[in-house]
DNA sequence: TGTACATCAGTGAACGCGCGTTCACTGATGTAC
DNA sequence: TGTACATCAGTGAACGCGCGTTCACTGATGTAC
């Protein structure tokens, strides 16, 4: 069962997508290779053909979920950006939503591969917002802190609300007061 | 090899504070019931006298990590607090900080039994601020409120920078730029 | 206070299971002539 | 264009290994008389 060249770099990217999304879902360590390729279609034995190790597959699919996160959002501006991230839907559809909130976390506990690719994933982010104008800041450097502190205190929020139990009331008011403040402050930003 | 009743009871006290600070280091899934024995001092074997599941443990161990924590933080103010978290001391020990940075992303994949520990921590943890006066804000609800937005603000960006390389410039940024942003924040509501 | 017995924290071997990885095999695709 | 052969994406059984958990056993502690 031979296939095309195309069609087995189109497999590829499918096994890439899928991992991307099971992993924010629940964990590298929650997903297996038999898990993941039964996912995306496949068994299990093949992945050793497009992949050298598990591993390997993290850092990719990391830099996969993190860069198709960036191309969604590079319509938006800030204000927008962080209602959505801050909205119950995102908050409860990890699987689809932001992967450094989904595995920060994990993040820091892996190999240099992997945080570089988590480094290089805040760096792009930003630089989809920095293409259009984020605001009336005077510098580059303010509009950059300005952008370094914004994204924290959403990934903060949403992280910190993922941490409560499902219904918990403090999870929706976690949600609501950072989403009220963080908009507030970029507004009281962008008229000094 | 029967041991005294006081001495089996501070024994499983041990072992609940060595599991919380090995979870911290090496998440849920990186840490093995014999691992975790062996750095308590004991074999695998007696796990099973003290606790019913890995998973019971769990949740006591995030519990005593997080109420451990808010005791030892309870002297200081906001402002004290905001600065050690946002150290590069705290973010480089994460076996001793703190139990929602390292683990909040992990529990929001655990059962509702852990995640209503971390609910549960993230109130007392405010209350420990509430004794103290915490600001000179007019309201229990507006006090409430800064509390929850400064918790999250700051937790995000000691994950984010701990999701970079371990020598990476952007990973000290992150922490100054929120460091500094954080506790002007705080001053501004200070005295309004 | 002293003796006999039950208790149970801790030991270490053993269990079944699922994991990441390897391997011989298949058969359509790609290539050489 | 047609034929013969090499390639290699995908299959599914098998591997060793470490995991969470169980179990028969030990022997000092706690208790009953």
């Amino acid at each position: 069962m031979k296939v095309t060249k195309a069609q087995a770099q189109e497999n590829r990217a499918h096994i890439v997508e899928t991992a991307a999304a099971l992993f924010r879902e629940r964990g590298y360590d929650g997903v297996g290779v038999a898990d993941l390729m039964a996912a995306a279609g496949f068994t299990h034995g093949g992945f050793y053909k497009h992949f050298r190790s598990k591993a390997d597959l993290m850092a990719e699919a990391a830099a996969s979920g993190i860069s198709q996160r960036a191309a969604n959002s590079s319509g938006l501006d800030l204000t927008e950006f962080v209602a959505h991230y801050l909205s119950r839907e995102h908050r409860d559809a990890r699987g689809g939503g932001c992967t450094i909130a989904a595995l920060g976390g994990d993040a820091a506990r892996q190999s240099d591969d992997v945080k570089t690719t988590f480094a290089e994933g805040i760096e792009s982010s930003m630089a989809a917002f920095k293409g259009g104008k984020v605001s009336g800041q005077r510098s580059h450097s303010a509009d950059r802190k300005m952008m370094i502190d914004t994204f924290a205190h959403a990934l903060g929020a949403l992280v910190l609300s993922r941490a409560c139990p499902d219904d918990s009331p403090l999870a929706d008011e976690i949600l609501k007061v950072c989403r009220t403040r963080i908009l507030a402050s970029l507004r009281t930003k962008k008229e000094p």
